[in-house]
RNA sequence: CGGGGUGUAGCGUAGCCUGGUAGCGCGCCUGCUUUGGGAGCAGGAUGUCGGGAGUUCGAAUCUCUCCACCCCGACCA
């Protein structure tokens, strides 16, 4: 491709709105440009690097077995109420009116349409498993769309939905598809890490993320370094502290602790450090009880564990702590029942404590004391406060750093990641509710079993961005990059014995059929360089008339600090060998 | 949706507090020069100052209102 042939836009200022690097980086090169919140053009640059992710992505499926299909992107709003999810799936779907009042959705995911698909067209079990998978433009009404194309509403995306006459072969293929993921990010030079997840609303049993690495990824992750154990923090585990709660020590002491609220300040005042106090959060559950969960000062609540104890709640607002705890916010605690100078705990009937795991073991700890401007010092459970049951103690904490690991095989670290791929085992969730049955052998009708795998494909671009730049622009991996080699010349114009070099030498790679952009447009070189190095193009070849003159021409990788001298004649011989390495 | 913020030329911005006819850098167009790291000189084009209403002799500037976008929280590929 020649530039003059092509089209780049490319700018020196990235626009305000942009935060993230890669963001910035998309917008600076011209591989994308906003239309509206969420929704971008991918500009004929961006274009070749989505086509190339979309390729690898496609080649691997291809490999794995699944067969490629294409769905329409509007779908019926029956299909949605068969399945129950068109109120479920809420505001995040995009619903649309035909001419004829009809209501139909944008598809935000497709298990209604690929399930109607199968119990249509499959009959018997000598049909299955099967594995279909489309690559296909998904429209989700995100409540917050940011960071450019990572969380776009509108997005490319690869979804695989399998289909099993049996359990144990859904978990094959759930195998299988495992380990395609995992080719599909190790062929595009990807750090990443697959954990364990949540499933969220999509719903099913197992389910794994797959991350790229990234510090500016929107989910954090645990893993154990001494052993394969990785999750999500939404799901990771924070196992019971092994040594059980040691005996009362201290006694109960009403400490004066005037606007102090927060645990930081509370521990600043009384110089004792965040694990010693006691954090209680106070929330509502949907019947309408307050419920005080009580989490060591320096944890943080994991609102989906929470979830899983409680079912839905929110947080209680100031004045139902008011009304229930007799106090303001930055004073509520687990106890004592009967104060003196607070006003009357409320009857135990009406307060429920629910203990996080390591909380419960706390002792001789700070806590508010249900009164504004106090707090209790050497507060222990059962002697100062409502009773706790063992069954009131839940794991309801993010994991922190240096947790034992729950496989019980050393400590956990944290990362951040961004989720590039997801892959569930749904069961029979949707195959029952649409009653996608097959014959077995023996003539019985038999509901099926369902796995779906999706890629965050225009998400990816962004990822991978995100792990690879640096100063000057983006520095893409070459399965990736919108093009394998860039030929620089310098003075295209001026100089016949430049032309014919850039010529010959763009033709003899183009021949081979190496990827390769000529810079033709005859601008000066720094304007050259500075393009090609934003626009993340991994190999440049350097031709000018002082070089020319011995015969010599310039290599330079894109990650390379010095640019190497190399011969005219040997240039296509030392690429090729680039592209190999 | 809740909280915070921003809208001035394609991009980045000054001006706004304290009303008086909109400026700078980059980019763009023309010409000449220049050609190994975002060139120089000369000339030029582009703004209903987010929209609407109001106050005022006069509004980018003050007031109200609507809209868009960004950031922080709940969702997800």
């Amino acid at each position: 491709m020649r530039v003059s042939q092509f089209f780049l836009s490319t700018q020196k200022e990235a626009p305000a709105e942009a935060e993230l690097p890669s963001h910035k980086l998309m917008l600076r090169a011209g591989y994308i440009r906003k239309l509206a919140s969420g929704l971008y053009t991918w500009m004929p640059l961006g274009l070749r690097v989505l086509r190339k992710v979309e390729s690898v992505v496609r080649k691997e499926m291809d490999s794995s077995g699944a067969v490629e299909l294409l769905m329409p992107a509007v779908q019926p709003a029956e299909l949605w109420q068969e399945s129950g999810r068109w109120e479920v799936f809420g505001p995040q779907m995009l619903k649309i009116r035909d001419r004829h009042d009809h209501e139909f959705c944008f598809g935000p995911t497709h298990e209604e349409v690929i399930t109607d698909i199968a119990r249509r067209e499959i009959k018997s079990y000598r049909q299955l498993p099967i594995n279909f998978y489309q690559i296909q433009t998904k429209f989700r009404d995100e409540v917050r769309p940011r960071f450019g194309v990572m969380r776009a509403r509108e997005f490319v995306m690869k979804d695989a939905y399998s289909f099993h006459a049996s359990f144990e072969s859904l978990e094959r293929t759930y195998e299988v598809m495992y380990k395609t993921y995992s080719s599909i990010f190790t062929r595009l030079g990807l750090q990443f890490r697959a954990v364990a997840a949540d499933t969220g609303a999509i719903g099913g049993s197992g389910s794994h993320e797959f991350h790229v690495l990234a510090d500016s990824g929107e989910d954090a992750l645990a893993f154990c370094p001494d052993s394969d154990y990785a999750a999500n923090v939404e799901l990771a585990e924070a196992v019971a502290p092994a040594t059980p709660r040691a005996a009362p020590e201290q006694a109960l002491e009403k400490v004066v602790t005037p606007g102090q609220k927060t645990i930081e300040e509370v521990a600043a005042f009384l110089n004792v450090p965040a694990q010693q106090v006691m954090k209680a959060i106070a929330v509502m559950t949907a019947e309408g009880q307050f419920v005080l969960l009580l989490l060591r000062g320096d944890h943080q609540l994991n609102e989906i564990k929470a979830g899983k104890v409680l079912g839905e709640f929110r947080f209680a607002t100031e004045d139902e702590i008011k009304q229930h705890m007799g106090c303001r916010g930055g004073y509520i605690g687990p106890g004592p029942v009967n104060s003196t100078s607070a006003p009357l705990n409320p009857p135990p009937g009406h307060l429920r404590l629910i203990a996080d795991r390591t909380a419960a073991m706390m002792t001789n700890f700070v806590c508010g004391a249900n009164d504004d401007g106090f707090h209790y010092t050497g507060a222990n459970f059962g002697r100062d406060t409502l009773p706790l049951a063992e069954s009131d103690i839940h794991d309801l904490r993010n994991v922190v750093a240096g947790d034992p690991s729950p496989d019980g095989k050393g400590t956990l670290e944290l990362c951040r990641g961004i989720e590039v791929g997801h892959i569930f085992q749904l069961r029979t969730k949707y195959s029952e509710a649409l009653s996608a049955t097959y014959l077995d052998e023996n003539g019985q009708a038999q509901v099926m079993e369902m796995g779906c795998y999706g890629i965050g494909v225009s998400r990816i671009v962004a990822a991978a961005i995100e792990q690879n730049y640096d100063e000057r622009g983006i520095m893409l991996p070459e399965g990736m990059a919108p093009f394998a080699v860039a030929i620089a010349p310098i003075g295209y114009k001026k100089s016949d014995a430049v032309r014919e070099a850039a010529e010959k030498l763009y033709a003899g790679l183009s021949a081979l059929g190496v990827e390769v952009l000529l810079d033709d447009r005859d601008e000066r070189p720094g304007v050259m360089f500075a393009d090609l190095e934003l626009i993340g193009i991994p190999h440049r070849i350097v031709i000018g008339e002082r070089g020319l003159k011995e015969g010599m021409v310039e290599y330079k990788g894109r990650r390379d600090a010095e640019a190497q001298s190399i011969p005219l004649s040997d240039a296509v011989r030392v690429v090729q060998s680039k592209l190999c390495a």
